[in-house]
Order: structure tokens, then C-alpha cells, then sequence
DNA sequence: CAAACCTGTGAACCATGATTCATTATTCCT
DNA sequence: AGGAATAATGAATCATGGTTCACAGGTTTG
């Protein structure tokens, strides 16, 4: 690369930066590989050796970056997580009947993860190693204060029944997770209408969990 | 061991007995003694060799009765799970209203998860490598269908509103695991007080869930 | 009683896959 | 350009813990 030798670099700003973009880059399309590679096979399928390869970089490199694979692994499953439970805490803070709210934020949820199936049924429910497992208990946590954020402006809003907020987030999450772990098996035939009426079906029963009458 | 030279061992059966009783023994041992481990310390701990230390076996001798981890795994799930399915499924049968059934039955199969916490914590939540978690996958689906049952009479009997009781099941499922999780850490400090009312909540919401009308 | 046969033993073996590190290539600064 | 500093490489190393197996001790059969 042409460098225009600047008279003089003021400070050791112009090289330091360029070499931290640079580091960044390498960090980032490894965090993307590591993604793609779950995204597609698991993390059964997710050696380190296959990430290195995917993102064009020799097995050793990806230690120049994380300090382990579970590391690794941590900080792609907060980058995949991260978006959802934003997606939930938008419902969470934005406006109208909490009621449709947390409907909303049940069905939106549960449909993106029956899009990309296979990567939520990893971060999800697939068997993995003890490492990566820890750290999606940090993410179901996140999701259920995200649940738990909703339901707390719903009672505020005396639109829910007196409810314990943390307890009935809890089960909110735990009634959509476990209602996406059959149809997100890895097996099961993609049947997209069947995933509708569940989806619905969840949300609605969420929903009468808090509901303070019947419809 | 004495044995009085009957006549003539009718069949081969006076032997073939006591060999099959010492073998069944020895099985159930190693399967009391990996329910242990597991109860004591988790599957973290749960190594062959510890195991058969605590049965008082060489590792090796594991071998002679169950074909590998996995395989000894799988049972000590199956023992300890089995009996929590039966125990949703005896109020599944039972008699009476359906919904006061389904909130004793969350209500009961929590409380005994939190008794044996950690056992229950290793069962439900623990990061275990993939091979158990696998066999976990077939106990969860176990647990749903139970309450599944439970669902489906109580909509036959009209005490439900009408839902789709696959569904349902696996929400009630979810909810009450969900609930379960944060309390049956291993660190959390056992508030008891904390925990019943923790039962009581989860349960009332279960039935809200389903529930026809308002109380 | 001896041969055939189980069953138990536990140290050695092995597979897996993360992690390291001596070496080589690149980049930065004067 | 020259030399230090930094980054990349990937084959070798290592740790873990399940699994095997050659052998020993005891039991059954004839």
C-alpha cells in the first residue's frame, strides 16, 4: 500500500489506527465465519479449524483474536442474541396495549427463529459443550429481563393481572422456547403453515397467561 | 458358595438364576452410584472412573454392563425422569376438575425439583456435554406428552378453553422449567420462602394460561 | 477334579480437537 | 531501503476422559 508520508504523524495516531481497523476486520470476519459455520452446521460442526478456513485465515490466527473458543463462541452468540432481545425490548418500550405487545414480541420473536431454523435451534436447544451452554444461560437470561421489562410497564399500565413480572417473564420465554424446540429439530419437516397457526397459537396463550380478562 | 448337587439341574436354570440376580446387582449399583455422582456433583463429575470407585467396581467392569457413557446415562435419565412423567401422568388421570389437576400437577413436579436441586438442576438445566443432552431432548418430550394428556382431558371435559393441547403442553412445560432454572442454580442461596411462593405463582399462571374464564 | 467359562480388573490405549510456539511473512518507522 | 515490531502460520503438542483388552480369580459343568 502507497503511503503519502504526511510530514509527520502527529502523534502515533495514523498507523495505530490503521492497524487497529485492521485487527477489528480480522476480529469481525472471524466472529461472521464462527456464525455462518453454526448457522450451518451446529455446533457440533464448529471446530476451530473450519472457522480459520471460512474465513481465510490459518487455525492458529484465530488465537490472535480470542483468547479461547469459548471466547469465541461467547461473543458470537451475544452478537446473534443481542439483535433478539432487542427485538423484544422494542416491544417492550414502545406503544399501545401491552396486551398486543407481548404478543407481537412472542410471534416476532418465534417467527425469526423459524426463519433461520437452524441457527436458533442452535442458540436454543441444540446439544453442545458445557462452554457454549453457560453462555446461552446468559443469553435466556437476557431474553427473560427483556420479557420481564414488558410485563412490568404492562402492570404499570394496569393492563395485566397482578402478576410476579420476573416469575411471568420467565414463563413467557420458557412457553415460546419450548413450543420452537419440536418444530426447530433439526428432522422435522419445514412445514410452514403448521409454524403459523403454532406461532399464533403460542403467542395467544402467552397472552391469556397475563391477560386480565378473557377476550 | 455350597451348593448340594441337586440331582440333576432340570434345566439350567437354578444357576442361570443367581448369575442373572448378581448381574442385575451389579447394574443397578452402577446406576444408584452414577445417580449419585450426578446428584452430588453434577455431570461435570460424573466420570466412569468416579462412578465405578463409588460402586465399588474397576472402571473396566462399567463396561460389562453398560455399552458405554451415553448408554449408562441414558438409563439414570430414564430412572429419574420416569418417575417425575408418572407422577404428571397420575394427575393427568386423576379425578376431578382438570385445572385445579394441572396447577397441582406444576405445582408438584416443582416442589420436588426443588428438593433434590441440584439432581433437578443437572436434569433440567446443567451445561452437560451433547450425548446426555441428547438423551434430555427425549426426557423434555416425555414431560410434554404427560401433560399433554392432562391438557386433552380437560378439554374433552370442557373445563379448557379450546386450545390446540400439543401446544399448550409444551407452554405449560416451558414456563414451569423456565421458572425452575434461575432457582436451582447451584449458587443461588435456597430461599425457601422465595420458592413456594415461586410454585404457587408459576402455577396459577400455568392454568391462566388455559383457563376458561377469570376466578 | 479338571476343563470351560464367566466376570472383574485397571493400566494402557486412543480419538478428539483445542491450544501452543518456533518460524516465516508483513508492515511500520527512520 | 533496513531493521524492528507485529501478525500469520500450521504442524506438533497436550489434556481429557472414554474405551479396550490381556490377564487373574472364581464358578459351573461333566
Amino acid at each position: 500500500m502507497v503511503r503519502v508520508s504526511t510530514t509527520a504523524p502527529t502523534t502515533t495516531a495514523p498507523p495505530n489506527r490503521a492497524r487497529v481497523l485492521r485487527l477489528q476486520s480480522a476480529h469481525t470476519t472471524l466472529l461472521h465465519a464462527a456464525r455462518d459455520i453454526v448457522a450451518e452446521h451446529g455446533w457440533q460442526g464448529a471446530q476451530i479449524a473450519l472457522i480459520a478456513a471460512r474465513a481465510g485465515v490459518a487455525t492458529g490466527s484465530v488465537y490472535r483474536h480470542f483468547a479461547s473458543k469459548a471466547d469465541l463462541f461467547a461473543e458470537v452468540l451475544a452478537l446473534v442474541s443481542q439483535r433478539e432481545v432487542d427485538v423484544v425490548d422494542a416491544f417492550a418500550r414502545g406503544e399501545g396495549p401491552a396486551p398486543d405487545r407481548l404478543r407481537d414480541a412472542v410471534a416476532t420473536f418465534m417467527t425469526r427463529a423459524l426463519r433461520r431454523r437452524r441457527l436458533a435451534y442452535a442458540l436454543i436447544a441444540e446439544p453442545c459443550e458445557p462452554a457454549i451452554d453457560q453462555a446461552r444461560l446468559v443469553y435466556r437470561a437476557a431474553l427473560v429481563r427483556a420479557f420481564e421489562r414488558l410485563v412490568e410497564d404492562g402492570l404499570v399500565r394496569g393492563e395485566f393481572r397482578k402478576v410476579h413480572a420476573a416469575t411471568a417473564a420467565s414463563c413467557v420465554a420458557g412457553a415460546m422456547m419450548e413450543s420452537l424446540v419440536g418444530p426447530l429439530a433439526p428432522d422435522v419437516a419445514p412445514e410452514t403453515r403448521t409454524a403459523t397457526t403454532l406461532v399464533r397459537n403460542t403467542a395467544a396463550l402467552c397472552v391469556a397467561m397475563l391477560a386480565r380478562e378473557m377476550a
